[in-house]
DNA sequence: ATAGGGTTAG
């Protein structure tokens, strides 16, 4: 409209449009940020500090780092909140140790830090877990004196259990803050249910309703996730309960959360009636699904979830990739894994990793597809792993294949001699096969090297990962 | 006129 009549846009009317279009799918507004970005070449705006900032914070919540980047080196005398802006975007981008980068520029340069900067440098030192850095800052706080407000308190708690800190440490922070509000209970329980105290979090929820706090949908998330490691179906009924009552059942994360509570605590219905009712799904849903079907050895379902999620148009990613085969894999469905991890690279251009591998040669290696499994090993060139080693030399004593288990064994020994496992598998093997003078090399030479076999414990308790 | 804290999937 502006340009139609022939009025030029100022700074401000640029600054405004993109702070404006904002919300969830800003990934979807890229294109308009480059459209309103070309404007602001033309009139020569970027130099603009309010032009500049607002830019930084748009193609931030695009996603796209690169343009980041180059939008701040163009603003000519970045103020401290140019500074800030970009501080925050770096720590919420994939490369959060620029965020001190950032800061160290700025110093340089003369620029003073503030509270702000203060929060954004914690929060890339909360997801770069360094505790040390944090502990700086924490006295950085005390010295600025804004260890009592709130939003510090915040950021220094996350900080705190997410660096290892200690439970301790964070309860400290959260007892000095002045006015607790919602984000400073929701961070106390997510972090938590991280250090692995979902009881304590359940409890912590307790009290805040006890006090009156009100819940919002980011706090009844960070609970149910406290109720599914309880695996505790009565309460995280409870949450859902309060989630529809509150109307924020609505939300597709916490309908995420919602119907991962009821895989966990063992309802593959609910969890089915949920996915159901949602309003809308995203990749975090479907593969949700996928790995809740997976897990309650509904290896059809998981694969039907795949396909429905695929005709859907929504796009698999890795982690999907990797519940679906682990699905097919438990379930034995041998064919339509292959199929699947095919179309992986082909069709969807992910690489497959080295747990995809695992996941493929398991599921080859129980089938009897021995060979087929040693191929794809070696095709994949996981040498330098010996996980899918050891699968396929458990596959082998399954099925009593000496000769290449011999050569698995002889991998895993190599890759990682001080491993117990392929010696006890391997002289096993040829126990069964009855070649005894085998054997007896084999523990023999268990007992030469330094490797010892762990004394078995019938009454310890087993890992699954072993 | 631009800014802050908390959430989900193996």
């Amino acid at each position: 409209m502006l340009r139609e009549d022939g009025v030029m846009p100022t700074g401000t009317t640029l600054s405004a449009l993109l702070t404006v279009s904002g919300g969830d799918a800003a990934s979807a507004c890229r294109g308009f940020f480059r459209q309103v970005h070309a404007h602001a070449v033309r009139l020569g705006l970027c130099s603009n500090a309010f032009v500049g900032s607002a830019l930084v914070r748009a193609y931030q919540r695009c996603g796209d780092a690169d343009a980041m980047f180059g939008v701040f080196e163009e603003i000519d005398e970045p103020d401290v909140v140019c500074w800030n802006v970009m501080i925050d975007a770096c720590a919420r981008s994939r490369r959060a140790w620029r965020a001190v980068e950032m800061l160290s520029r700025m110093c340089r340069g003369g620029g003073v830090a503030d509270r702000f900067t203060l929060v954004s440098i914690l929060k890339a030192c909360s997801r770069g877990h360094d505790l040390g850095l944090g502990m700086q800052l924490h006295a950085w706080a005390w010295k600025i004196g804004s260890e009592s407000e709130t939003a510090t308190c915040n950021a220094l708690i996350t900080m705190y259990l997410k660096c290892g800190g200690g439970v301790h440490s964070a309860a400290n922070v959260f007892d000095g803050i002045s006015e607790p509000n919602i984000i400073s209970w929701t961070a106390m329980i997510a972090g938590l249910v991280q250090n692995g105290l979902a009881m304590e979090a359940a409890g912590f929820y307790k009290h805040m309703v006890r006090v009156g706090e009100k819940e919002n949908d980011f706090c009844l998330t960070s609970v149910l996730s406290a109720f599914s490691n309880l695996a505790s179906l009565e309460h995280g009924k409870m949450v859902h309960c309060r989630a529809v009552k509150s109307g924020f059942c609505f939300d597709t994360i916490l309908g995420n959360a919602i119907l991962d509570m009821y895989f966990k605590c063992g309802s593959s219905a609910d969890a089915q009636f949920v996915f159901g009712a949602m309003q809308a799904h995203d990749v975090v849903s479907w593969t949700a699904m996928v790995v809740g079907y997976g897990r309650h050895g509904e290896a059809r379902k998981a694969v039907e979830c795949f396909r429905a999620m695929v005709d859907g148009g929504f796009k698999p990613d890795s982690i999907t990739f990797l519940a679906v085969l682990s699905a097919c894999s438990r379930g034995g469905i041998v064919d339509e894994g292959l199929n699947i991890f095919r179309c992986m690279a082909e069709d969807h251009g992910i690489k497959p990793d080295r747990e995809h591998c695992a996941c493929l040669v398991h599921l080859l290696g129980h089938a009897g597809r021995l060979n087929e499994a040693e191929t794809l090993i070696r095709k994949m060139e996981l040498q330098l792993d010996s996980f899918a080693w050891e699968s396929l030399l458990s596959a082998c004593g399954i099925h009593g294949e000496v000769e290449l288990g011999k050569r698995s064994a002889g991998k895993v020994m190599e890759l990682e001699p001080w491993k117990d496992g392929p010696y006890v598998l391997l002289s096993n093997m040829c126990a069964e096969q009855c070649q005894w003078r085998e054997k007896e090399t084999l523990r023999g030479r268990l007992d030469y090297s330094n490797v010892r076999k762990d004394a078995a414990l019938s009454w310890f308790p087993v890992s699954e990962a072993n």
